[in-house]
DNA sequence: GACATTGTATCAATCGACTTAATACAATTT
DNA sequence: AAATTGTATTAAGTCGATTGATACAATGTC
């Protein structure tokens, strides 16, 4: 009665064990949402389904899927599934909450080696330097 | 014999519970050096001094001491202590790698939602939008 | 040489976040 | 009723980070 849009089969899948499973299947999805590759109305796999996927436990793709619906990026029903929500607002947002998380934290760097960011990417492309060269 | 430069005292510091504590206690001392608030020549506190200061034990200060010379940032001398090299392409170097480690973040993101740096950082400052919007 | 200072090394123990595993319950669809 | 799916709970295990204590090594000072 409610299979929506076309089903998700999520990419290949490669474990960095320097930080959490469920932050990583999160931020998966959040990628997947944001590139559009996750349309609007989509179903994610079930938790027992993508959790034997993954080869994890289904507890540790419910606590991904609890952040994101916490962040409002996914909508669960039970018996039904989770499904990413029809508003295409919510990518628009995911994209740009993706963009300013990455960008605050050059932002940080930056600020702290008191520069701004368009001097830290020139820094970065080894052009020149910063101000403490000799020899 | 060797009080080389002037002392350093570290700044006011802040704990941060989702990152180890060597590893904090190494940026923050490649972020003072990088600025150039840690001068070349300088020596750092011996690692029972600082602990002390940090509340934690001269073994996680030890650590981060450990990254920090693997590095090249840093030099020790067995009683003598820590120091800043005195070659002052060791803090342009330090400049350059911590800026090519957050330039080379956001290109990971921005790369994976299919644009350029240049286009996420304008998605971040919020004037347009990526290409799905609608309403 | 004796002593203080500082870095280095090691080990056992603790702590906490993450994950597993098993199980039961709740809502919806068929 | 049965199947599917999300939700909740609890106990246990794993692993890295950190502690705490202790001993050793190199250098400088007296």
């Amino acid at each position: 009665m409610v299979t929506l849009d076309p089903p998700w089969h999520p990419p290949s899948w490669s474990l960095d064990p320097s930080r959490p499973l469920y932050e990583q299947i999160a931020r998966l999805i959040r990628i997947e949402l944001a590139c559009g590759r996750l349309a609007p109305g989509t179903r994610l796999p079930p938790v027992r389904e993508f959790a034997a996927k993954l080869r994890v436990t289904p507890n540790t793709v419910m606590r991904a899927y609890l952040d994101l619906e916490r962040d409002g990026l996914i909508e669960t029903f039970r018996g039904q599934g989770t499904f990413v929500p029809r508003d295409p607002r919510v990518v628009t947002a995911s994209r740009r909450a993706l963009a300013r998380e990455a960008v605050a934290y050059v932002q940080r760097i930056a600020e702290s080696m008191g520069m701004t960011v368009e001097e830290l990417i020139r820094l970065a492309k080894g052009e020149e330097e910063g101000g403490c060269t000799t020899s």
